[in-house]
DNA sequence: ATTGCCGGGTG
DNA sequence: CACCCGGCAAT
């Protein structure tokens, strides 16, 4: 049986754009009908026409959904691939990563080194078997060109962070008066190194 | 309200 | 690189 993953992304980067042009209004009221992203129009190559002409008639784009999943990482040195199944990253480790690096050990080294390459691999692969938390959030912003072209832009968010442990961590545990005390990453609100999970 | 920390800055 | 901080989700 294999219950395929979805992918989320098929990079690390975090977050893509893309701009629907609707159709052009001739006479452009204030109270403007929505252009909805559905519209039959072709795949817009144009993106870097006039952006920088364009007015945002919000003061700020819009959050309208946000969605948490659990996802899984490859953390394989500049891979970063998210997968949404355990069994996803997995088997992506084992057939993309592992495979891969037993074929170039095996023929740079003529005999098979037994434990070595998969001991390396193990670990990266046990540390990207760790759940993060994936939330997916989506933003508009409504867009006016010169010429009464509306348009809707939207941006699809997705933010990659570790499930919230129970431990303490150096700001909890010397106080904020003490911050001289905080492990390094605490200080620079990062990741606690002194107090693992 | 407080805590943990990712993303995105600055020198 | 070292360092700082806005913002966000969890507590
Ligand atoms: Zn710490």
């Amino acid at each position: 049986m294999d219950c395929g993953a979805v992918e989320l992304s098929d990079s690390s980067s975090s977050g893509y754009w893309s701009v629907n042009r609707g159709p052009r209004s001739p006479a452009p009221p204030s109270s403007a009908a929505e252009t909805n992203g559905r519209s039959a129009t072709p795949p817009d190559e144009d993106l870097d026409m006039d952006l920088d002409q364009v007015l945002f008639e919000e003061p700020a784009p819009r959050k309208r959904r946000n969605s948490l999943k659990v996802a899984y990482q490859c953390l394989w040195p500049s891979c970063g691939k998210v997968l949404t199944s355990l069994m996803g990253i997995k088997r992506h480790i084992r057939m993309v990563h592992l495979s891969a690096q037993k074929l170039t050990l095996l023929t740079s080294l003529g005999t098979g080194v037994p434990g070595a390459i998969s001991q390396c691999g193990r670990a990266v692969a046990a540390a990207s078997e760790r759940p993060l938390q994936v939330s997916v959030s989506v933003w508009y912003c409504r867009l006016r060109a010169p010429q009464g072209t509306c348009s809707l832009l939207t941006a699809v968010c997705l933010l990659v962070r570790r499930i919230r442990s129970e431990a303490k961590k150096c700001r909890k545990v010397y106080g904020i008066e003490h911050r001289e005390l905080w492990c390094t990453p605490c200080r620079w609100k990062k990741a606690c190194q002194r107090f693992l999970d």
